[in-house]
DNA sequence: CTATTATGTAGTAAATTTACGAAACTAGAA
DNA sequence: TTCTAGTTTCGTAAATTTACTACATAATAG
């Protein structure tokens, strides 16, 4: 079974440098709260028992014994010790030193949404929680590979377009910001028009950077489907499987389960710009250590337009 | 002997009252690694044993049965849960539980920078741990009184302007897309001489909202002066004692350690939207729940725009 | 109605704690 | 010093709690 095959990792070294790279992708959870949280519909009938009992009071949970964790979930205590092995323990006390390592940053790793009720002293809290969760998450299921190639492509591109509108108006503006600094041509443009028209004249060596949570804008897959017909390489930051996704060359693509109740794209948001950092890192480390004068000058050209600090 | 009054706190009703401050004094440390590692002179051979073991294996010790650490130690079972015990468990299993607790909050948290030497597998998990260590750090020093004024004056103001340079021009253009919803009329401008006019020409009712991370940018610090001049209300977001926030009635500041050797601001920006969700959260709750169809109203217009989830 | 999955029962093994006693140490006196 | 009473320290073994496994029964899907 895989799960166990990752547990043991410190019985054998050849076993755990083959584990690396998985680890890399899966097990560096610190917050099993919210793997539960997520799991939760895929649970059955006992199983779901046992992650409500802990969800409610996770605390209370490292400190009970099987016996009075069963208990209170209303189930047997073999039920509670396979929902422990479900998630990667190899037991109940695994399984509890596991949740107390997760409580113990702080961070309630459960996503909660505002309140009517809340006020100053609780909702900014949740929020921050939120954030902070997201990108764990988001962290967990990265895709490297296409980070990889993404980076290869902005590195060769001679010229980038970042696209994106409403909320990813603001991302595309910001990425805008970071990517100038290597000496590639970047381009921002909110017009759909404008998109339109620059993605028909695109040629070899443009790259159109699309932003889009949904990734089911019309104009803006239809300026993809636009650059798509000319020699342009077309990257996209969007949900898998979208029509954004399947009209670009390659795709990252994160999981973020934004919450619909919400009226406002909190999370997904901080998501892509983090993503769009580790590009910019990536830009970087491609050009290589003699690119750092580079980018000191444009540092310090700013130098000037402040007040020095006193 | 002052050890020895310690350990016979269970007999005496009078001195267990005593020596609970002391107890207090102790065991509020967070670390309890480094309770151990302090009392270590004081204790008896057995004890020092079992301390050396966990001081040199903390990690293992968690994971470990008390037998196993008992013969790492040296000593025999009951000498480790007298050990943990005397540490303010209530056994091993306690005991272990505390460990971790103590080990996960210290060490995970730290930031790390990029190196050249970084690759695919390493630097993008550093960046999104810096920007959770950010977030964490940020929620820790919320200054939770300005951010309620702030929304008070927003949620009472007749206009709002958000004024950003540079990367935080994106983020004041953020805030425009997140603030619009709630029927007040938001402004953004990049243009520094667009915001010296409007400066200038404000009234009661306006509100000017700075985001500036280092506070020091010139003309932002100079449009913020002119503002001053008039009836309007202004709001920064900034560093604290900056240039810019002396000039603001409100300043909400937080302590963003940001990586000087970077040459992009990565994190502070990041934290920026986030207090700018919350100050978004904080009005939509002032406005109460009747607000509600009118948030859905906005999102139900953008219906039209998307192809439709299959 | 069969195959598969899900859940619980009961027994077993393991881990932890307690009770008790032996050893080691301390201090005072021969 | 050497002995002895008192004390502390520590380990053995038994008791108890806790967790796990194998198996059986119930529920569910095909």
């Amino acid at each position: 079974m895989f799960k166990s095959s990752v547990r043991n990792v410190s019985n054998s070294g050849i076993i755990r440098n083959i584990i690396t790279s998985i680890d890399l992708i899966m097990t560096s959870e610190p917050n099993l709260l919210a793997v539960i949280q997520r799991q939760l519909n895929e649970l059955n009938k006992s199983e779901a028992k046992v992650a409500n009992a802990i969800l409610k009071a996770p605390e209370e949970a490292t400190r009970s014994s099987i016996a009075s964790l069963a208990s209170a979930a209303g189930v047997s205590e073999p039920s509670v010790n396979r929902f422990c092995k479900k998630f990667g323990a190899t037991g109940f006390p695994d399984f509890k030193l596991q949740l107390a390592t997760s409580l113990a940053s702080g961070v309630k790793y459960v996503s909660r949404s505002v309140e009517f009720s809340d006020d100053i002293n609780t909702f900014p809290a949740k929020l921050f929680d939120n954030a902070i969760n997201a990108l764990l998450t988001a962290k967990e299921g990265l895709p490297l590979k296409a980070i990889a190639q993404a980076v290869d492509q902005i590195a060769q591109a001679r010229r980038v377009y970042f696209f994106g509108l409403g909320t990813s108006a603001a991302v595309a503006r910001d990425a805008e910001h970071k990517f100038f600094r290597f000496n590639v041509p970047v381009f921002t443009h909110e017009d759909p028009l404008m998109q339109r028209m620059l993605a028909a004249s695109a040629g070899v060596g443009d790259l159109f950077f699309f932003i889009s949570h949904t990734g089911r804008t019309k104009v803006l897959v239809e300026a993809a489907e636009i650059a798509r017909q000319t020699e342009a390489t077309i990257v996209s930051l969007t949900a898998e499987g979208s029509p954004l996704a399947q009209k670009s060359h390659c795709c990252i693509h994160v999981k973020v389960e934004e919450d619909t109740e919400q009226y406002l794209p909190m999370t997904s948001r901080l998501v892509q710009l983090v993503i769009l950092d580790v590009l910019a890192a990536g830009v970087t480390l491609r050009r290589g250590e003699g690119f750092t004068p580079h980018l000191a000058r444009i540092k310090d050209s700013l130098k000037d337009t402040r007040f020095p600090t006193s």
